[in-house]
DNA sequence: TTATACATTATAATTATTCTAAACTATTGA
DNA sequence: TCAATAGTTTAGAATAATTATAATGTATAA
């Protein structure tokens, strides 16, 4: 899922037709090591400062959602101030780091399993995600 | 915190002056056996219900927020869609129903208490919550 | 190649939220 | 008691994220 192949395939299998600005922002998502968490905003930026050519607004969205509904990126609540969206889309936690805004993958290993003893009834779960709100050490003290 | 007494004196201890908006959406919010967990809309839907006079939407986010500054109300993430505001102030965790987008608290006995064992470097915990985002168990098998 | 279905775009609309500034009210302390 | 003051409410404007619209453009199947 982030090696430097050819999008236009994977963009194909998923039922989406391979139109530049796809392929670009397939690019700009998924040719990297490392996850990435982004909002719309970043992302948009990302493309100005990579490409030559712009990619509208309504595309970045549409494009951001036709691809989280074939479910290559997972959308993340964070705050309600703007959606953000993850390139991992296993289950997994985060870090939400409070004085950056940033989000950081928490690995599995880094907390035991959770067992939910009782759920709702008639209802089923679908996720169980945990979120770790950190913020810098040396706050101001009034 | 959820009996019917005065909330004249609890607004003023919080250093809030008691006006008749302030009192009325105390009302509201703390004068139930159950923890309420809302958005600014349901609250504004709810005291135009309750109350003959209105109170402004301005007024119902100032109130909110003054009081959730005092530590008497706690905003919860779930969708980047509109805030959530819970009545229950101590850490806990919550279940929430895709289905009518309702949050319900999840008692901490129902999930074993959940240990970070490698944190950020240079920041603290401020806090550690787990979302269970559950739905009808009967969907559209296509 | 051509028709068709789908995608992109600029721009308008929508929605949640915040800001503004004027009118109002609670509190303080003469 | 009663102004002076500081804080509050309010309608409406502004903002920001997101979604809708509708015209134009493009990918694809036949
Ligand atoms: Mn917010
Ligand atoms: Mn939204
Ligand atoms: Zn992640
Ligand atoms: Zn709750």
């Amino acid at each position: 899922m982030t090696k430097n192949c050819n999008f236009i395939d994977k963009l194909r299998e998923a039922g989406l037709r391979p139109t530049k600005q796809r392929v670009k922002i397939c690019e700009i998502l998924f040719n990297r090591e490392k996850t990435f968490h982004f909002t719309i905003n970043d992302l948009a930026k990302k493309i100005s400062e990579d490409l030559n050519e712009k990619i509208s607004l309504a595309t970045v969205y549409n494009t951001v959602h036709a691809i989280q509904k074939k479910g290559y990126l997972k959308e993340i609540a964070i705050n309600s101030d703007k959606s953000y969206f993850d390139t991992n889309t296993t289950a997994h936690h985060h870090f939400y780091d409070e004085d950056t805004h940033e989000l950081i993958d928490c690995d599995q290993s880094n907390i035991d399993s959770i067992n939910v003893k009782n759920n709702i009834t008639g209802k089923k779960i679908n996720s169980v995600e945990v979120l770790i709100k950190v913020a810098s050490d040396n706050q101001n003290h009034n």
